[in-house]
DNA sequence: TGTTGTGAAATTGTTCACAGCC
DNA sequence: GGCTGTGAACAATTTCACAACA
């Protein structure tokens, strides 16, 4: 997953022969139950409480951080901030992600004023869209420019991360410039297959499918089905 | 799942040794796909560009379809209209499905606005919110109640899926309330672990996971570790 | 001929269970 | 005694490759 994924889904990640898919779509589960550990100033942790407090199981916790090497103490568990320190530096938390946002309707919007972004280190630090009423606005501190400027915008800022909120028809135009300009890892809301040369990652939120997924196990709840023609 | 899931990941489904959960995954990406195919008048369509259309390969695609049955004609291909019917009453797409959502903030008043869902199929029928400045507004048409009311509202409303757009301190009582009103899907974006009972489907969508998974490749590309300690 | 449907193989992911260590 | 780290067993998923058949 992907996801999730999700619903998420990604296209080739170019680690080699690394760290599971898997295991790294669970990191960010981690990496939030340890923050809040340490925000509770609690210094050791046991991979049965970190499994629940991730929602996962226990074995599952210990197989994961074992790929990044042994930071626990046997008959004791982990040591909370030195493992929170090893996953921030995993995930290359240790800096400020800067992100572009392509296309500022009500999501793209809402994104942006997203609080929770900044928190966890990404910043919008600019944004752009076709409809000339929008460009020249600012949103909650972002400026919007017209998306001919994607380019120089990326180049400006040394964005690393797009996040795509267009409409479909316009998403593999605008994953095409983003690319262009540089930028290789994608958060696409569009619902639709985006593709990208190799080396680029993208990782798909697609909410409407996701009621979709919802939806199939409701529906089998109230007529299991079994049998069909 | 990649994504995945966005950054996704979802409780035990209630559905017995039916269709693997992978397969559920992709569906609604197969529906977008005949869909658009048959908007565009298109009669028949192959494994081979149906997976080039979804974004997957062609073996996936024929082993998913064939959960579902033999829908295909052996050196002809799969008819459209055929196909979507099937992939629109597996996933339950055949009636509307009425959505409850709860926390009227930035992203929740985005998705209550989002056209897309109606589009396909699910209408946000109410919204709750515990601040009362948002309170007895209507947003895109959709009224916002008090929170205490969810039960009553679930209950006129008869919404089979919650949304559940509130910080995530407040995500594991919402979701008790609307698992005590009846619900038993939910789509959760608070960037928290839910518990709910067996038989209760949760999804997840959390962005800001999904960004760490991509800061995490985007950082190995740049300094690909290999030896630490 | 061209494409599906599907067993079998390969790969990936999860869980078990226990040796090793604190 | 308790908990990690991990090889081995198991399960799920993907891919291969080809027989079946319109």
């Amino acid at each position: 997953m992907g996801s999730t994924s999700a619903g998420s889904g990604s296209a080739d990640a170019p680690d080699g022969p690394g760290i599971p898919e898997a295991t790294v779509s669970r990191l960010p589960l981690y990496h939030r139950a340890l923050l809040a550990l340490s925000r509770a100033g609690t210094r050791k942790v046991s991979s049965e409480q970190l499994a629940e407090m991730a929602g996962v199981n226990a074995a599952k916790v210990r197989k994961d951080l074992s790929y990044f090497g042994s930071y626990g103490t046997r008959g004791v568990g982990y040591e909370v901030d030195q493992l929170l320190e090893e996953i921030r530096n995993d995930l290359g938390l240790g800096r400020a992600w800067r992100c572009v946002l392509v296309g500022v309707g009500n999501l793209g919007s809402a994104l942006i004023s997203f609080a929770g972004f900044r928190e966890r280190g990404f910043d919008v630090v600019a944004a752009v869209d076709v409809d000339p009423d929008r460009v020249g606005r600012t949103i909650a501190g972002v400026e919007v420019f017209h998306q001919d400027e994607l380019g120089a915008v990326v180049a400006d800022t040394d964005a690393a991360i797009g996040i795509l909120t267009t409409p479909p028809e316009a998403a593999q135009q605008v994953a095409d410039a983003l690319v262009q300009a540089g930028v290789r890892a994608i958060l696409s809301f569009a619902p639709t297959v985006i593709e990208v040369p190799d080396g680029v990652v993208v990782r798909h939120v697609d909410v409407a499918s996701e009621l979709e997924i919802l939806a199939f196990h409701e529906g089998r709840r109230i007529s299991p089905l079994g049998s069909a023609g």
